[in-house]
DNA sequence: TGTTTGCATTGACGTGAATCAACCAAACTT
DNA sequence: AAGTTTGGTTGATTCACGTCAATGCAAACA
């Protein structure tokens, strides 16, 4: 083998690994030194990716591990007894899910991909002990419950005081605010949710979501082309919706 | 002294520990062996009580502790920059405040204690210390952050889905339940707060909150003579408010 | 005992968003 | 290229809940 395959093999393993992984400083790794990662990134293994539809989990699953998404994103939603779905979250590369399962064992909604979709999988138990070895390892572990307690404080507020506008605008910001930490751009990006589901996720009908669409589209604050959003004036979205984002809470975001 | 006054005090002293806690099936000794729960005890500090009003901490400050609830009841609420009050959580005994914090360092909301309470307060770099050395307190901890998680997606979902009468026959069988784990009754209750901070909690206006009551009162459901709750009909509650307690969620609660 | 103050309740009314119902545009079939 | 399906948009109507306003009622204080 030439030196230039090898070094070529050694970056892929690299990418695949978490020592490679550009999420690393959003993910389980902040705060671990070179050899910890190594340690972490034994426990980790990664499967082919996912397409859209695939499960994670189901409601109901016996909780093993949690899933960390590394490419596309993730849906986590529940059914109730008539069969009505109802989204809780929507999960983007170096955010932790299944966390809400850890208490009972038991997964109490499910996870659908929404796009084609990368996940790291860590079994929990493996997790626990590492964390025990490491003391920045379960910190940050802490820090990323903490995270999931501190975003879904905000979407209750954020369900329980505000209008359907300043949902929707909240959810924009959220999201632009989530991509451009993640290297994307914060003004154009693509919805890998449907319409429907931004409107289970925020409580409101279809509708009354792509009314608002328009009106914003009306008022020259963004383009929203089906799936392709393009945000003109970010300001003004953060004026309606940013009461929260902008205070306490960043709302429904699931980075650090 | 004799023999039956040392008794007496070291009685006394068990109950101001973890080790004679009643609610330590509840709290954060929950699977630790009795030697374990004397380290624990020993980085647990308890102050003298609160009074209705009085503030555990305050949006914005640094964080450095949890609180849990070792009698009485304690508000999470945060100020929207209009300056609007609004509650994220009620606590009970045996429960965790200020998880959310962890993840940033900084508390994100207040918490106001809204009757007569003890707390115990735990500072967060010797609770995690002492995890790393204890497994089984760092798997309860995780446990008890996920419940946490749990719970507000229940919120979330019961915020985005459901009607008045749905959010406040929920509100009700989650105290129920949560009274009842304490040892106290399931049918007949105090309501330590104010309609306006139920209202707050459930996304609705004061008046909704008050007539939902009479209706259910009407119905034959319930008595409420203002603050004091007396549940005839728990059934029929469950039928109408049930429909995530009783599948995936248990809403709103933040017990075990 | 009257007064104040702070919830809680009840009624009248208005409105924002759900519902119902078309309609349209893409993507997929055949 | 014509049918079919799926997801998104738009309009008309309805209704649950919010808002406004008045009243009740108990505890706190003078």
């Amino acid at each position: 083998m030439s030196k230039n395959q090898s070094s070529i093999i050694s970056l892929l393993k690299d990418r695949a690994s978490c020592k490679g992984c550009g999420l690393a400083s959003l993910c389980l790794p902040v705060g671990l030194v070179e050899n910890d990662v190594d340690k972490l990134n034994a426990i980790v293994t990664r499967n082919t990716p996912y397409h859209r539809g695939d499960m994670l989990y189901n409601q109901g699953d016996v909780f093993s591990q949690i899933y960390i998404v590394k490419s596309g994103s993730v849906k986590a939603y529940y059914e109730d007894k008539d069969g009505n779905e109802h989204v809780v979250g929507f999960f983007l590369p170096g955010e932790l899910i299944g966390l809400e399962a850890i208490h009972t064992g038991v997964h109490s909604c499910s996870a659908a991909v929404l796009e084609t979709t990368a996940a790291c999988e860590v079994p929990f138990e493996d997790l626990e002990r590492l964390s025990c070895e490491l003391p920045s390892l379960q910190h940050q572990l802490l820090r990323l419950l903490s995270r999931e307690v501190h975003n879904d404080c905000g979407m209750v507020a954020l369900l329980g005081n505000n209008s359907a506008e300043e949902r929707v605008a909240a959810f924009l910001i959220s999201l632009s605010t989530r991509f451009q930490q993640r290297g994307l751009s914060a003004n154009e990006f693509h919805l890998s949710m449907s319409r429907a589901e931004i409107a289970s996720f925020l409580g409101l009908a279809v509708e009354t979501v792509s009314r608002t669409f328009s009106r914003f589209q009306e008022k020259g604050l963004l383009e929203a082309e089906r799936k392709s959003i393009k945000i003109l004036d970010i300001e003004a979205l953060n004026e309606i919706g940013g009461l929260c984002a902008s205070t306490a809470f960043q709302l429904g975001q699931k980075q650090a």
